[in-house]
DNA sequence: CGTACGATTGACCAAATGGTCAGAGTTGTG
DNA sequence: CACAACTCTGACCATTTGGTCAATCGTACG
């Protein structure tokens, strides 16, 4: 945005800056110290390749954002997660919120997964305890990621309103029609299927969205091999019996 | 933004600011323009009673952390919501930081409150479906209340990681106690009592943090009495067959 | 009325932040 | 080796942000 050349060697700008002088048309005076020549010494970055590099600082990104939500992550936060000086990621991604773009892009993918095990041609037992287990191994092993998309939702979703409607919607009126179809068929209790969607999202990614509350009433540090088993077992059992499927 | 006219006539202060000069106790020359006196054409606001003033600072400061976060709301973005100039909102809470933690606050009494149902004289279903409404109601009533805690929870608790462990823990493991109570009594299915409060805290605030996700897969702007009527049945009948308490 | 005290506010600042740029290093190709 | 294209990076900037201050206002009380 803006990339207006600058000037070189313009005089002193002067100091007062009325409103005037809005647009930074008047940047100029851009004496800048000799670029401390021949000074490098640590060995410079080697360049992965563009895509290696892109995947660094998406990882790093998603690190930052989550743990800090967009408007508290810093770009230089990142820079440092990454190992990488700040304008290499202006480099590769333009900008802040493009940046965050591309970690939501990633994480809406991985979101969406899961619900492929949902198809009409599939045991409604078997299939609904896969999903659920899916999406408790997603929180455990990506909590970042499930993170940084429930600080977007609960702020609005400013980026993805339209993904959710575009994508999200349509997919799970699908789903939903399968497990409507499953209903009428008798093979489960009868109950609201978009809102159990929601149940098994709210009830499998509380695990990764607010482990610190969970570990700090089960009074551990974190959740080990044996804790996410039992959180798991008590989910898929909860729910299967929950839809009349015990 | 930021368009401040700077001074007039003032004596030039030094440009270096070295780190020695640390604290504000350096904090002189205030030569400041004269204070544009008899300029004030507004009427100044009115002076509410301290708490007043501070209900309201803390209702408009809840409405930006729970829409930005703790790092992307501003003191300016507060106090516009409030109706108040920025300098208010540090003479009565002193700092961001401070304020936040008085949002937090409230917010904690308010989330433990319908645990009080769960005693173990009360019967298993009626006092767990009297818990799920109250919850499901406090997301549909005070939904900027649920997304600052679920914010705050999200980026790990730099604030109330000790009220956790101090308050929260003690309190769910009563509470736990009571469910297990029951359960060796033969009034419930077995199942884990901690998980069974992080299920249902999942399900039920869900609708209050993550609205946007639900208004977009349902297709809706807002859920209205219908849709919340509906969305708090399901819960209940889900958790309680759930629990065996069909 | 006068005065002490708390409340209110415009003006201000240092620090941090997102973003930019030009120059320099690396690598692939003929 | 020469050249071009791509990548990396230190130095820099405009703007925003949390926070401060002194001056002012309003009012309860003697």
């Amino acid at each position: 945005m803006a990339t207006r050349p600058r000037d070189i060697a313009a005089p002193v700008r002067s100091a007062s800056r009325t409103a005037a002088a809005r647009k930074p048309a008047a940047t100029a005076a851009r004496g800048r110290a000799a670029p401390t020549r021949a000074a490098r010494q640590g060995p410079r970055q080697q360049s992965r390749n563009r895509a290696d590099q892109q995947a660094a600082i998406i990882a790093a990104a998603e690190r930052v954002f989550a743990g800090a939500g967009f408007g508290g992550a810093t770009m230089q936060a990142i820079a440092l997660a990454a190992g990488l000086p700040k304008p290499n990621l202006h480099y590769y991604f333009g900008s802040k919120k493009a940046l965050y773009q591309a970690v939501l892009e990633r994480t809406l993918r991985e979101w969406l997964e899961p619900a492929d095990t949902i198809v009409a041609e599939a045991e409604p037992r078997a299939a609904l305890e896969c999903y659920i287990r899916e999406k408790m191994r997603q929180s455990f092993t990506r909590p970042y990621a499930s993170r940084v998309w429930a600080n977007e939702l609960l702020h609005g979703a400013p980026e993805l309103r339209g993904t959710l409607i575009r994508t999200l919607r349509p997919l799970m009126r699908r789903k939903a029609a399968v497990i409507d179809h499953w209903i009428a068929q008798g093979l489960m209790a009868p109950l609201d299927s978009l809102h159990l969607f929601f149940t098994i999202w709210a009830a499998t990614q509380t695990y990764a969205d607010f482990e610190i509350q969970i570990c700090a009433v089960l009074g551990r540090e974190t959740l080990d091999r044996e804790a996410q088993a039992r959180a798991t077992q008590h989910v898929v059992s909860l729910i299967l019996r929950g839809c009349g499927l015990a």
